[in-house]
Parts: structure tokens; sequence; C-alpha cells
DNA sequence: GAGTTTCG
DNA sequence: GCGG
């Protein structure tokens, strides 16, 4: 266990049930799924990635052949992506302040919804500009494991279980680490990525 | 470069 | 298509 040896890990912030409503979350989300529907998008080497993706917000994450990148439309639909609703803003600046991270005003959220076997491998987020931003996570629904690599993509992951409602602030030192999702422990698991992209 | 069924 |  490498968890407090790893000096990365301080910036790495786990607000155990953060949310005070998730179920009013999990609603939200699916009233934005009317605008911008879940999809599985493909990684550029041309596989489909498990989770079903939509984004709110100014800007959107989406991945194809072409790369991974941040749109202001969305492919499937050509419109602009739904708004992002007040509450998902909000709840984000609250708890980047509440990890120290100081003012956060997030123009992109990812919205990943986790169905039965669906997971996501280690990975980074690192398409967007300004790495002084932290990245606010919110887990809503069933549980699930969320791994920590950290700086290398290798090793043994620090091994993290959320559940609905809580919230993973990391930044600084742990703005560019490698994580991963395991598949959720029930039916689905819905996530909320947000980010200042642009 | 966010992929690969829980494998027995 | 490369590179990230």
């Amino acid at each position: 266990m490498s968890l407090m040896a790893d000096p990365e890990i301080v910036d790495l912030y786990v607000l155990r049930r953060f949310v005070t409503a998730p179920a009013a979350f999990v609603q939200m989300v699916v009233t934005l799924y009317e605008s911008a529907p879940p999809r599985r998008m493909q990684t550029p080497g041309g596989r489909l990635m498990s989770s079903e993706m939509t984004n709110c917000g100014a800007l959107g994450w989406v991945s194809d052949h072409a790369g991974y990148r941040y749109v202001t439309q969305d492919p499937l639909t050509g419109s602009a992506w739904p708004e992002m609703p007040e509450a998902f803003r909000d709840l984000a600046g609250r708890a980047a302040l509440a990890a120290g991270f100081g003012i956060f005003e997030p123009d992109a959220c990812l919205i990943n919804c986790y169905r039965g076997p669906a997971q996501m491998g280690a990975h980074r987020d690192a398409d967007e500009r300004d790495f002084s931003q932290p990245i606010v996570s919110v887990s809503l629904g069933a549980p699930a494991y969320f791994l920590w690599y950290g700086a290398q993509r290798r090793g043994s992951p620090a091994k993290l279980w959320l559940e609905s409602g809580d919230v993973v602030v990391w930044g600084r030192s742990a703005r560019k680490g490698y994580h991963a999702v395991q598949r959720p422990q029930g039916e689905v698991r819905y996530n909320l990525t947000l980010r200042k992209a642009g």
C-alpha cells in the first residue's frame, strides 16, 4: 500500500456523501438525455467504449477515430450541448472550495453512464487547456471501485469505494494522475466529470 | 489515446 | 495520418 507514500495523493480528496439529494441529480441527467442522448463513443483505435456518454455545458468531450477533443456541438444532433444545470455548477464549485481549490467555474460536464459490465480503463484527463483547474467527479447511483494509479499508469492503484453522492476532487500534483473505474456493483451508475476545459 | 466477457 |  503506497497510498500514504505517494506524494500526489494529498491532492486528491474524497468528499463522502457530499451530494444531499443524489436522486434529484439522476433525474436531471435523465432529463438531459432527452436533448443529448447517451451514446457509446469510439476510441481513436476504433474500439467502442463500454460506458455511455453525453455532455452538458459550453464544451463537451468527445472521442472518435480522429482523437479526443472538446467540441461546442453534439456530433449526434448537430446542436449545442444542453446548458449545464445550475445545480451541477453550484455543486462543483462547492466541492472544489471544500477541497481547497478555490473558485472553480466549470464549462464542461461529461456524463458517464455505467450499465452492467461497463467500466473505464486507466487514463488521465488531459484534453483541457488549463491544468491549474481541478477535476470534480460526482458519483450517482450504484457504487463502484475507483482506481487511482497516480503519475504512472502501472503498478497497484489505490482502490476507493465510491457510493452515490460521493464527490472526488483532484488537482495540482494529482491533476494528470491516471485513474480507472470498475464495473458498478449494481445495475447502473452515473458519473459527472466537471472540468474547466476551455 | 478512456478497448479487450465475469473466464476455469 | 500523426501524435498525444
